[in-house]
DNA sequence: CGTATGTAGGACTTACTAGGTCGGATTTCC
DNA sequence: GGAAATCCGACCTAGTAAGTCCTACATACG
């Protein structure tokens, strides 16, 4: 429980990887893979929706792979978990599904003080850059 | 992903309902699952796991149930998560199962950084306690 | 051209585990 | 002794994270 998936830090390896070679250079898929023996296939569609994102430009063709299309430092662990996951890494699943998803709504008696817990940690991922991770 | 689990949810609806009444006051399991509808078989183990923990006071036969042992304010979110979890909230698990655990862990780029943002969490969890979320 | 090399992306499989349930033992009050 | 409680291990189940497979499409270059 509250681990980052592997996902997230498969995206956030390849991220920083990019990020320390100079702006625009382009790597492969398997490329990034290889170097730390990450799952091919599970990669590629990782890069896939940072580039729909708009956080990787994706090149296409046998001379094509990904390059960064943001400084690090524009880049937060925040938009790269929101990206991957598709949703922010919510505490209780009754801020992100909203109260229907939750039977206990109206009865639940730490929704408010989580919800604090909740925005001292959104403040901790929104701070985090891939330029920090370098 | 990144949320907390229903144990500790429970565990903290719980702890903060018997910390509304005076130190000392006993509660069944029966009478706190049927206050908030969780169910009984879970919440009573999760009760049995503060209770070894020490952070509640177990009364068994008919006249038992559980009360508070410590002051709420003594009570941090990070111990019950630790107590119900039995693991402290990591971020990646090479933090809780050591480097053995992840086949990453020489090539790993993301571990350090991730450690800070581990000490930062940390933090929040154990400054919070059941206190404010009475 | 056409082939090698790359991304795009849907469908599927597998393994794990959170959440919940069941059964029975033990303790204690009346 | 019986009712009401904790105690605790074993089990079941559904959801999902992680990984794999397959095919389509794009493009550079001989």
């Amino acid at each position: 429980m509250l681990q980052l998936s592997k996902k997230v830090e498969y995206g956030l390896i390849a991220l920083r990887h990019m990020a320390m070679k100079p702006l625009g250079t382009v790597f492969t898929a398997k490329e990034l893979a290889k170097e730390y023996d990450l799952p091919y296939e599970l990669l590629a569609k990782i890069l896939q929706k940072l580039a729909r994102a708009g956080m990787v430009r994706s090149l296409q063709g046998v001379r094509g792979g990904y390059s960064l299309a943001k400084r690090a430092d524009e880049l937060t662990v925040a938009d790269v978990i929101n990206v991957i996951e598709e949703t922010r890494p919510m505490v209780a699943e009754c801020y992100t599904e909203g109260p229907e998803s939750c039977y206990l709504f109206g009865s639940c008696t730490i929704r408010r003080p989580l919800g604090k817990l909740q925005r001292n940690l959104n403040v901790l991922f929104d701070e985090m850059t891939v330029q920090e991770i370098v």
